[in-house]
DNA sequence: GATTATAATTTGTATATACATGTTTTGCAA
DNA sequence: TTGCAAAACATGTATATACAAATTATAATC
């Protein structure tokens, strides 16, 4: 099935991503909607429910879809975007260095993926440079018994590429802390920290659509370097 | 109208925090769930999509809606939880410093907030004290035009409370960057810094539900004791 | 012309049906 | 007992209708 309300979906972001719809304007209505795209209200519902979640639209009741300013979040480090197109939309220079690529049993990690003590893992263990400065530091363990094989040119391309496209895992959600951390030897070996005394450290446990816990990311960020930018939405009740 | 949906959603999330419904089992499905609730299944749906939404259930086709683990996540900065609602879940002594309620025209902010640069704001300048310690630092800018009267019992008690539940403003979200920046002189002034050069600095622009941009609010944190947890759902498509 | 009442427009909620798709259970057959 | 096919079950998508509630446009009245 071709699931009309995401193709819809799509189609209306890059409407407003042209400048079709600016920012304050309203989309055309529902009904309106429905008739152009040849489908039900429902349908087109569905399809602005995701825009509103997105941060693209407010639905405003009698009024319409009020198009929303996102210029001033154009730096998503949120949802699960990845390092490679993180840099991408940066359009800087990156390079990464594959410094650990090994199997490993650590039995805390094991518990905390909900798998059995004595199973393999991937540690991966990659600096991320950016204009010629190396300020991030990817610490990713993941489960062997869902991602058999991985060798250097994966992870130095692109891991969740791999994993989602060539192994058709269907990575679903993501529990994530950030702290400030004190930085440790390894931190100072591995990157350029210019004086730096303390990482942003984003920790991420990542779960597929099924619900299993698959992978395990600590990513430190030099400082001066680091941002997260987040569209919320205040849940209502 | 009672919305039916958001009344189930709540039931729900209080029988999943009662342990009524053990992280891994699934929820009753949506047929007798409807059944139960005396409502259609559409209904039961939309209330479980606000589960799924939230990170309490994670929905697997032909399957049922699976229990989440929210232990690991119990200190939600994330959405847009007030310091009040933060502190009381901490179960810690907690104390607010007034420093500063004027109101101040601020061309710079007024633009960002999209209202005339002549327009008055409130700004609120407050220290939040945990444990005895000063941390965190709140700078609050809130247009007068839809706030006009600000007193310090209410700033010091909940402002977002006054707001919501007294003035009826509907908050409904916001755009929020977080970053690590060099303490100011503000800073060394009302934090307990213990030695700490570096803030990590979350700054925000709420909106209200019909679009109006509302407040600009600018957290500064002592790094040892800021701490972000989220759940991040993958945007398919 | 200004104010007010009414109608039209637009989104929100609730319900119903049909069929698709993935999972689990059942039951039959080898 | 084992293996496979079919049925039962659970969620996903698409469509349709009715009414509620908020906003905007229109018309009527003073």
């Amino acid at each position: 099935m071709k699931k009309k309300y995401i193709e819809i979906y799509h189609t209306l972001v890059e409407d407003i991503q042209k400048g079709e719809y600016l920012s304050g304007e309203t989309l055309p209505s529902e009904h309106e909607l429905s008739s152009r795209f040849h489908t039900s209200r429902e349908t087109i519902r569905k399809a602005l429910n995701l825009l509103s979640h997105n941060g693209y639209i407010q639905k405003v009741r009698g009024k319409g879809s009020v198009v929303l300013d996102r210029d001033k979040f154009e730096f998503p480090v949120s949802g699960l975007t990845s390092f490679k197109e993180l840099s991408e939309r940066l359009g800087q220079s990156f390079r990464t260095h594959v410094h650990e690529l090994t199997l490993v049993k650590e039995a805390k990690i094991c518990r905390q993926l909900n798998c059995p003590a004595g199973a393999s893992l991937w540690r991966v263990i990659r600096a991320r440079e950016i204009g010629g400065e190396r300020i991030i530091l990817d610490k990713d363990y993941i489960r062997q018994d869902l991602v058999p094989e991985l060798t250097k040119e994966i992870v130095q391309h692109s891991l969740y590429n791999y994993i989602e496209n060539e192994l058709e895992l269907d990575i679903s959600f993501a529990k994530k802390e950030i702290v400030v951390e004190p930085v440790t030897e390894e931190d100072e070996v591995f990157l350029d920290l210019k004086g730096h005394h303390q990482v942003v450290v984003i920790r991420s446990y990542v779960y597929l659509a099924d619900t299993t816990a698959f992978q395990f990311t600590e990513s430190r960020h030099r400082p001066d370097k680091f941002q997260f930018v987040d569209f919320a939405r205040r849940t209502k009740g």
